[in-house]
DNA sequence: GTGGTCTAGACCACA
DNA sequence: GTGGTCTAGACCACA
């Protein structure tokens, strides 16, 4: 599992992980029954507080995406896929709104905002790919 | 000048009064010696707290977006207008960044992507345009 | 609004919280739109450090029992109470199924369990009515 | 013996052994000189860490329910019963007092209250009645 | 070892 | 003033 966490993009850090883990159900890289790394574990690698880290795995047990397996950690739960998949969408299409309503509202032309988002896909479909083949020790615990 | 604003999409409230007026002078809504509401009409009109107007002023100032008229108010500033043009994209194209980083990283294809920028650039093109091309009351003060 | 919290009773501090301020809007104590006591009041008032007085309150945002008044504080939601009524139902029906089938599975008859019931009943209908038609210095903010 | 575990009902596991353990004796389920199975088959029968179940006993050692017959293990004290008797009744009632307490603080009238008692007493009999009168394989060792 | 809760105290955005 | 977030560190139940 990969976590990229910037602590100063307006978005709460519990928040992040809550997301990144939801969007890792959703494209596979976690599956149902699979445990995630421990609070300490996690809380150490990604230099966060280990209360940071609790308060995204509680709030990731209260949206039915994780379950507690006592004394072994938190796993992916049996059905979590499909509604983890619906809320990637979501979660992105809301912030994408929001992006495009800006653009428009500040007076681009649809024609040029497509521009970027196609200039900005490019730029990022490379090293994005790179990353996500690259190997992953955690993948099987 | 109109505003919209979003309390819940995670930009804070006086960043993204920043942002519009950046954007309206971009766009020309807003031109090169043009004085904008004070901050208490403002404060009444977007139902803002005055102090978060002010702050905004006061970044538009430092930014060299806005200056001070003696007994007037703060108006555009006269070479703004290129900058701001500047500013708008860089602005939108980072946050545009953002998402996308978000969407591939969660496992989205760059087709699906275009299918959705599609989707809400469809969705909003039109109610923007209805907004935009309404008579507004302020554009010249 | 009134508070009664046991550190020792088993349930977590936050949690008691989250019950009683859903029974308080059950029975009318707090209706919609009125302003609970703010956290650092109640951190004060309770002896309970406001982290654990901010969880609570963020769980009853997150069931829709309370919503966020931007500085002013947190209010009760318009349409909170009846939601609230089924959850207090359900929670108290749920503890006493548990201990009820406690007695059973303990081999105390039926007859037995009314009876314990009733003079519970007697004995904490007295005091419990005291308190409830105390004056209440805060329900009108 | 017949135990019941609920690991979400608030009372830690461990207690809600040694509770079942003196309910048991209460009964005659379990009579003195009774020897207990022991920690090492219970925990494998309830799926619990052995750590727990030692815990339980332990505890039930210190308040005079069980003691330790030389390498046989543990078996119901001679003068168990009627002290278990007394406990069951006020262990019931203190569980009961507290929800009863939590239920009228909450706002509900005792009339309710006592028909929420009436339809999980009915419910649960029959269940309960149906277990209590099953062959237990292990009641005589 | 696992996660859950709580405290003390800092800093932030917003009103 | 309001609530929200984060850290550091303690203690707990359970495996």
């Amino acid at each position: 599992m990969f976590f990229s966490i910037d602590p100063h993009n307006g978005v709460a850090i519990y928040e992040q992980i809550v997301r990144q883990v939801k969007f890792a159900i959703a494209e596979g890289t976690l599956s149902p029954g699979q445990l995630l790394p421990s609070v300490r574990v996690l809380s150490q690698r990604l230099a966060i507080n280990s209360n940071t880290i609790a308060r995204a795995f509680q709030q990731l047990q209260a949206d039915g995406a994780l379950e507690l397996v006592r004394g072994r950690g938190l796993a992916v739960c049996a059905n979590a896929t499909g509604p983890c998949q619906d809320a990637r969408r979501t979660l992105i299409a809301d912030r994408l709104r929001s992006v495009l309503t800006e653009a428009l509202h500040g007076g681009l032309e649809p024609a040029d905002i497509k521009r970027i988002v196609r200039e900005q896909l490019d730029t990022l479909a490379g090293s994005v790919a790179t990353v996500a083949s690259a190997p992953d020790e955690e993948s099987s615990p």
